[in-house]
DNA sequence: ACATTAAGTGATT
DNA sequence: AATCACTTAATGT
């Protein structure tokens, strides 16, 4: 079970770390839909993400949602580093978009780390840059595009994340992932399906481009 | 057969 | 693009 920590970061951290790291972490595995992090909630742990992805989502006090990034094999929730530095809740919400495993690292080791392995230096900071890219995309797409084009994007994000173009999602989840309503996913998707550009079946959505 | 949930649509703002 | 109000279709019990 403690090699799935070794096929996730092999390459990326150096062995003494990995090593370190199965000594002690502890591995929890998620269904999709379960909640790992939740708003305000303070972090103890930070997570390391061995399979699956997590999505996270920014949320407003009214309910309004919207999906930031996903994390995936391989890398790290940003935001919890933030937290456990700054001992600060959690601003965002992560949630399992699949069947997921994870170590949770207790924070006090992420100090001792950075000055001990250069791998987890630059683990840490290519995290951090690839987050921020990851944000500027939110953003752009927030912005510059409009309803369809982030609706596209988003169906073919997922795609590429699930590594399969048939998507078993409903229009309400589209809605609230993007923060608008439903009824403009209905349209806007039934618009793509006329181009051909997607098929629409009851809680099925195959993305054909 | 009935209730529930998902999706489609016209009209209005 | 959002909201309302309503219809239709699929699915669960």
């Amino acid at each position: 079970m403690m090699d799935l920590i070794q096929q996730a970061f092999f390459g990326i951290l150096e062995p003494a770390l990995i090593e370190e790291i199965e000594d002690v972490a502890t591995v929890r595995f998620f269904n999709e839909g379960d909640i790992i992090i939740d708003f305000g909630q303070y972090i103890k742990v930070m997570p390391l993400l061995l399979e699956g992805a997590i999505k996270i989502i920014r949320q407003d006090e009214d309910e309004g949602e919207l999906l930031l990034y996903y994390v995936e094999k391989g890398e790290t929730c940003t935001m919890s580093i933030a937290c456990c530095v700054g001992d600060k809740k959690s601003e965002i919400r992560a949630q399992a978009e699949m069947k997921t495993t994870v170590a949770l690292v207790p924070n006090r080791y992420l100090d001792d780390w950075l000055a001990k392995y250069p791998s987890w230096r630059n683990f840490i900071l290519a995290s951090y840059s690839s987050r921020m890219d990851e944000m500027l995309g939110a953003i752009d797409n927030l912005a510059f595009m409009n309803m369809e084009e982030r609706i596209l994007n988003h169906l073919q994000d997922k795609v590429k994340l699930l590594d399969n173009r048939i998507l078993t999602l409903t229009h309400q989840q589209i809605a609230s992932e993007l923060n608008t309503s439903r009824v403009v996913v209905s349209r806007i998707l039934k618009s793509l399906e006329n181009e051909e550009k997607i098929l629409l079946l009851r809680n099925e959505i195959r993305v054909l481009i």
